[in-house]
DNA sequence: AGCTAATAGTTAGCACGCTAACTATTAGCT
DNA sequence: AGCTAATAGTTAGCGTGCTAACTATTAGCT
């Protein structure tokens, strides 16, 4: 894995925020993914597993799609390989024969509860020595650009 | 393109620093791609053009990858893309045979004098409404993730 | 000079985001 | 009841990120 990407002569303050958001999302999650590698798992495999157990158990594949922020068939995918890997079943939903409701294996408790630390140390090196009100800011911001971004047909 | 992500049921002031992060970006993103897409051009086609033009004509491959954090093969398949729709030219260069430089055709510099306009004008409405030391805060937070984050092998 | 290391670029292959288009089922309207 | 529209999930295919492994060239050491 490439490990060293500093900055050349890039000034990045001058960088428009995009770029900024852009490559610091992509810093993080590369060290996401090293972390998980080893575990057989991926940033996006990990993040499902997650969300499934933020929302509880029992939900029906278009409403994780919605509440994780993909499309519907790239959580087909994720789930396919999640079940091949034991982590995940699909469950046929009794009054709606088009519908799966999606459920975590004891496996996959096991390892989300390893990881979950993993994702925490991370979270604590990569913020180590940023003031928490600046912190709060950046959450706010990163906040007013999602809701402003899901602003659009009610423009 | 889909266009409904609104949250669901989750709140996302619960959600780790991480998945917001990683959410504000994908949002702007999406953005991004669906006004490049009628000007034939992707997110990073853009952004590969974008820094061409930032850090000024002749840059090898090498360098170029490294200013914009990605890998080598990737930088490689962009180029492709862009030579191939003429966007860009790859030089050989004098000294070193192993070497290109790269460069900016006429049509690039047209391109990217029209998109960039647009991508303010995205950057406004996106960021509208946060005050400004709230951006201020944010961005210098993002920076210190990067830095942490591309501290490796010198912790 | 000549052998070894390192370097620039590339190819191959995987994972994941998207859209478009399809199947199967359900809801709605008359 | 029966036809139409909407919905849940899927498949297919493209673009972009990565790593691993390859070629060709250059640099370095003796």
């Amino acid at each position: 894995m490439a490990e060293s990407h500093r900055s050349l002569s890039l000034a990045d303050s001058e960088l428009p925020l995009d770029f900024v958001l852009s490559r610091a999302w992509a810093r993080w999650r590369y060290h996401l993914e090293s972390a998980l590698r080893p575990r057989g798992l991926t940033y996006s495999t990990w993040r499902t597993l997650a969300f499934m157990q933020r929302e509880g158990d029992g939900l029906v594949q278009k409403d994780l799609a919605r509440c994780m922020g993909i499309e519907a068939p790239t959580l087909v995918r994720l789930l396919d390989r999640l079940a091949a890997e034991g982590f995940v079943v699909r469950r046929p939903v009794p009054g709606d024969r088009r519908a799966n409701t999606v459920h975590l294996s004891a496996r996959a408790h096991e390892v989300l509860k390893e990881f979950n630390e993993v994702a925490d140390a991370l979270r604590r090196r990569l913020l180590e020595g940023i003031p928490s009100g600046r912190l709060a800011d950046c959450r706010k911001a990163l906040e007013g650009i999602i809701a402003k971004a899901d602003d659009v047909g009610t423009s």
